[in-house]
DNA sequence: AATGAATGAGCGTTCATTCAT
DNA sequence: GATGAATGAACGCTCATTCAT
């Protein structure tokens, strides 16, 4: 857990597609340009400023513009969905594997992939159905991640209402945070991860642990 | 109440500013086409086509583009502040204040306001910096009408966060139900508002009240 | 001749067609702006704000917006012609007639007709081809005015070069004046006047006579 | 000096920056068809057709239209002060100096230079007024030339008014030749150039001599 | 792989002109 | 005569994409 919840407030981790390789420094400079500027408002010429090259060049790494955003939503997933996954395996306690699942997504929404995670929110729409068809397949593993848990929770009686709706629910806090969180405020991320996971399971259930 | 949660599946009420004439007619059509293609992806000429005159005319009614989505913004604002004002005067226990704006929210999402509604959230960045902080200071007296019943709610121990957290965390669970909620499926409107009051003030709190 | 040199510093006398009639003020209006601005840069509606009608309302006076520059050429050139034969009239010594047309040349670029007088030069190829044709024809009635009294200084041997070659230079000088002459300076113009007729007959024949 | 005089009847010079590059194309037809079409009744389309380009390419070489109409100003200013200062440079009289400041100005008006030279005149009000300074810059050390050989005549007594108003003169004169003067008409530029000359410094100054 | 000039379709906007009222 | 909304063609300019080098 410490690799979530330690970082560094400026990009701990990397996400895997976006090293040091051409490929990897066009996504990363293209995932923060979509994020500022919106996808329709970033040239191809900014984000081949941006990595030193010119613009044509940009096409032999990706063959559409669009595809870079593709690309961006992709590699953002699969991270996020690898660090999930692994967040969750380090509990048995549904209890404790919600609140890991919830640090997680928050760490991704606000922390080190928050550039890319905003792309996959607000330019959704900039991208072919059939590639969106393509990011929602991604999308529908890493839902169930959370449903799982959920389920398990509302079987073991610590909430009453639909789990899927709960998700919902819970998606839009952990959205929306990219909007206001404040990493260098006050409120800390494992304090807000632990506030939502109260809104889900009540007061009681959620035990006084520390983060580590 | 009845107007706010009797609402016909379709526009039930209509914004102010959005009326018959060719400027409301212009309005609704580029609230639309903005949800759905995104500001930049809509031409003027879409918006043209849509209510049947020629792209020139569109510069009698509006001086520039960028001036419709803000008309869209500023009328959708002040169109459900209103509406929020008057669904909290129609009550004084101060959760079913809450729950009053919850459902005025909501319907204000998915329901009459939802295109221009999205295009506020999802458009923001089209905004000149002008116009964005002319449209933040008519956010400012919406927020006000949450944060006012919060606050009471919080004096009054219905629940011990920050209020301020509190609505930022109400207002992520209502925005994204834009990109889920099925007006036609079993869940209504009014149960959902409740569900989301739920998160605040706990389970005991909300009594089991008819929604007229 | 008083009329002449002892006009006011703005507007002593008036162009025909410009008076107070709604025709009038636009030709007046129109004038000012084309010289300002030029013909392209102007708009209908600058020229109908400036009499404080509506833009529509303008082809009730004009057929189209050459139309209007039409009218400022034929009715500054009318003008200045009338001006210029009656101020020879009033000389019989052909020395004395060369200074009365180059003083009322002046004048009018430089004084009360100077922005139509500008327009004539500078918005030339704004006309079609058609509306050229019938301003020249207007302008030639004017330059054999010049040419009669030129031909016959030439004749009684005050110049020797081509009578026709002088009315090019002369032209050359006082349109020119244009960009340079200010009426509030120490030059005056009758002073510029004699200056410009001593390049052609020389410096003897002009004699100290006073300009009344 | 035979360069000067010597010119065929299109072109036997050419501004620097008007060379064979896509730059200089596009200067050359912009000039032209400025001095033909006006530049506000030039489209880029227009210029673009005239160099076989497509109108887009044009923005690869210049950033906007306008600067466009800047180059073409500065570069005749630039090309015609050089000619002036090495036509001056090959004279010690100051009237063998007048009359090749003469000849050589008439040269960029109705020879090599001539559309831009007209572009330079007709179309300084579609210059932003900060390209109008730079331009004016340019122009007052041309202008330095002419008043440097006009202050000595005047001081040597040749001539005995204002030296800054002899060269307003001049510069009417001039200027005014590109309406009238035929370059296959009987009048040659070299003996338009004595006669000019002959208007300042009077007729016995200018002796018999060659033009070589 | 990289370049960078060129493409060409399409954008937001302008504006002289029309015409029903 | 005056209005002013509407027209529609044309404008300057942008930019993802191509391709010869």
């Amino acid at each position: 857990m410490t690799q979530l919840t330690g970082m560094a407030p400026d990009q701990a981790t990397q996400i895997y597609g976006m090293d040091d390789s051409p490929r990897g420094k066009l996504l990363s400079a293209a995932a923060r340009l979509f994020r500022d500027k919106g996808f329709d408002r970033t040239t191809v010429r900014d984000i081949a400023r941006e990595v030193g090259i010119q613009s044509g060049s940009i096409f032999h790494h990706f063959p559409t513009k669009e595809d870079i955003l593709f690309a961006v939503m992709v590699e953002v997933i699969r991270f996020n969905t690898d660090r999930l996954r692994r967040a969750r395996d380090a509990h048995s306690d549904p209890v404790a594997q919600l609140l890991a699942l919830v640090r997680g997504e928050l760490q991704s929404i606000i922390g080190d992939t928050r550039e890319a995670m905003s792309v996959l929110v607000y330019e959704w729409r900039c991208l072919s159905p059939e590639k969106q068809a393509q990011t929602l397949a991604l999308r529908d593993i890493y839902e169930t991640l959370w449903l799982d848990v959920l389920n398990r929770l509302h079987a073991e009686g610590y909430f009453s209402d639909d789990p899927v709706i709960m998700r919902r629910l819970m998606t839009g806090m952990s959205s929306w945070t990219n909007t206001w969180f404040d990493q260098q405020g006050s409120l800390r991320l494992d304090d807000l991860a632990r506030l939502i996971v109260r809104r889900i399971v009540g007061e009681a259930s959620l035990p006084e642990v520390s983060s580590t």
